[in-house]
DNA sequence: ATAAACCTTGGAGTTAAATCTAGGGTCAAG
DNA sequence: CTTGACCCTAGATTTAACTCCAAGGTTTAT
């Protein structure tokens, strides 16, 4: 049981946040006290910390609330439709995984280029770093990959 | 070589954006015409792409900026400086990595948890998928993972 | 029993990143 | 030589996601 401040404290955020979290429809606390406070519960508090991490990764509240819906009204759902509604949000994460992991290697080739000495950086280039990247790109965005997780970094 | 709007949509984007952009010192065509038109080359065009991914994957525009800086005077710079910088978004990069990584798992939990059929989702809780996945979370977030990439996300 | 530190609501202000509007030039096609 | 599709600038508006403020009620520690 937290009060607003405490819950707030808890996962470095505003008590504003949280009321704004509340009237848009996101994230509602347990119950009040006969005062009017706001009692947050413990899974209250885990539905914040997936909103966060949710926010954290990329996603507009708006889709967050979509992700949310799901557990709203459970029972009212059929299996298949929250199986569809998650793995379609999966396929978000999974082409977002994706880009990174495109935009990794840009940066990688960089630092590839670079040799990291004292002198003048004329031939460091991400511009150049970027070309030399594009072939790399496309395997990446298409399809699931399994062998570019993350590439060795070092030099 | 293109004018504002055979740039914009080859790259699916309003002429305003790229105003916009070069507003903020993000992208400035190369010319212009003697009517004052923008002119924009093929390396501006991939300057854009780099700002389109860099967007895409999560950097705010003052974040591409600082990344874009080292393009702009890189002769001034020393190549370690130019490292340094790369490297750091590099970390920032590989850490949200981890972060999506994490999320996947937890939508894919949930996906998993879920059979699929036309019966009541009374069971399937992406809170649930959460708390079981809780202690899978840290590992995923310290430490380079070379077998993390994506896992197999069939059924 | 009172001050400090909480909490309440309603509404205004902020920031980032566009997106739109108004009032005009430019240019190629018929 | 005009019409429609472009382009220009400057400035206003929008949207998301907070963040702050005012005016007041509640709790807690001394």
């Amino acid at each position: 049981m937290y009060k607003i401040g405490e819950l707030a404290q808890l996962c470095e955020i505003k008590t504003d946040t949280l009321r704004f979290y509340e009237k848009h429809g996101l994230l509602a606390p347990s119950s009040r006290t006969d005062a009017g406070y706001r009692i947050y519960t413990e899974n209250d508090a885990a539905r914040l910390r997936f909103i966060l991490r949710a926010k954290a990764v990329g996603f507009t509240l708006n889709e967050i609330t979509e992700l949310l819906s799901i557990e709203l009204d459970k029972s009212n759902w059929a299996c298949a439709d929250v199986k569809g509604l998650v793995d379609s949000k999966l396929e978000q994460v999974v082409a977002r995984i994706a880009e990174l992991n495109a935009f990794r290697s840009s940066l990688q080739n960089l630092s590839n280029a670079c040799c990291g000495g004292p002198e003048s950086a004329e031939h460091c280039s991400i511009l150049d770093a970027l070309e030399t990247e594009q072939g790399l790109e496309k395997p990446l965005i298409k399809g699931v990959n399994h062998h570019n997780a993350i590439v060795k970094a070092e030099r």
